[in-house]
DNA sequence: ACCTGAACACCGTTCAAGT
DNA sequence: ACCTGAACACCGTTCAAGT
């Protein structure tokens, strides 16, 4: 008993790992880590698998973060409910507290989906399923076409924003109050609204 | 000459590097390069110094990136005008035009302050110095307090939203075309109008 | 006090081989 | 076809020593 014995982990079977598994094992290794401490040697032995068994299915590194990002924004996509609510004003502040909810539940898929950590310019544009919904939505509730891309620009804009200084501390004032996204949220929605067709009334007030 | 002579680098004199050297030198060789590429002996290679000279400053690489923000943070402040315009929404609109084009001319700069590549909740609130100044302008125009913090807080968190999708290309929707970072911004000062005191007119439009 | 190369533990990735 | 430990080049950091 004066040395340890190194016993060798039984070999596993084929078939016993997969992407999904490792992507999933990743993300309950890696949560609360800083991501330039990130080991697959580490996640290796987290698995239970050879190193060079993730090196299988992810050839970099970097194709792991990918896979990592890609699962995070389907969990994002199917947490996101069909648009609700009545009018144009309503859908987007609906849809975009939807969003903010999400982004806030878990930091990591934040880091991934805003922050884009281990990942610039590859990954591109990224769909948001509901977005077709939505638009066709506003479009129902009178609102013109380009005017709703505007206004779903600004507002992911927004949130995005909101969310990553949430996340970072780096707000150039004290953090945020309970009720100051929704601040932000209704004032770009009130922005919005001499916009319409049918604000006849209120025409003048835009510049 | 069969075996190319491996000359020693002559030994420098004391005080011949110092951590502003080091911190430039590093902007300039870790510019365009992924933040998870940055070596910190291939740093020493550039700069010509031995790897051990930069840890004899900064003790780990760490506190390299956070010296890093930091200059990044004086170089912002220093690039800041101070608040012009007349009236509040003037002077809101071009401070944060201001802001955008500082981030928009640097994307190492735009990294470290706003995706905080290489560190996560250390660093906390930065203040903005001109903001004390875009404060006492904003009261004079007559802008309550509490509204020109709310203002303030979420044009800057649209401002870094913008910028952050502009950086990481993570749009849900085709990239902004130019004029989109105005349409926003306008956009929120119009919903700031009837929230003035001195705009009882509109008053009825405010939610 | 500051500058230095060699050394150490570890990481990303590949090799060469098991089954 | 998939799983594996050992090996390789490199990184962050420290050691022990020069001046």
């Amino acid at each position: 008993m004066s040395k340890p014995a190194k016993v060798a982990r039984p070999r596993r079977a084929r078939g016993s790992i997969n992407p999904a598994d490792i992507v999933s094992g990743a993300f309950d290794f890696f949560r609360g880590v800083p991501v330039d401490q990130w080991s697959i040697p580490q996640l290796a032995t987290h698995l239970d698998v050879g190193v060079t068994s993730i090196y299988w299915y992810f050839r970099t590194k970097r194709e792991l973060l990918q896979a990592m990002t890609e699962s995070a924004a389907a969990s994002f996509d199917a947490g996101m409910p069909a648009p609700h609510g009545d009018g144009w004003e309503e859908l987007l502040r609906n849809f975009f507290l939807d969003v903010r909810r999400l982004l806030a539940a878990d930091d990591l898929r934040c880091d991934l989906l805003i922050r884009r950590v281990g990942a610039v310019e590859d990954t591109g544009v990224r769909e948001w399923p509901r977005t077709q919904q939505l638009f066709a939505a506003l479009a129902e509730a009178g609102m013109p076409a380009p005017l709703a891309q505007h206004a779903f620009f600004t507002l992911s804009v927004y949130t995005q924003g909101f969310q990553l200084v949430q996340r970072t501390g780096s707000a150039p004032l004290n953090p945020a109050g309970p009720g100051e996204f929704e601040f932000g949220l209704n004032n770009i929605l009130r922005g919005l609204r001499p916009l319409l067709p049918d604000a006849e009334d209120q025409a003048d007030s835009v510049a």
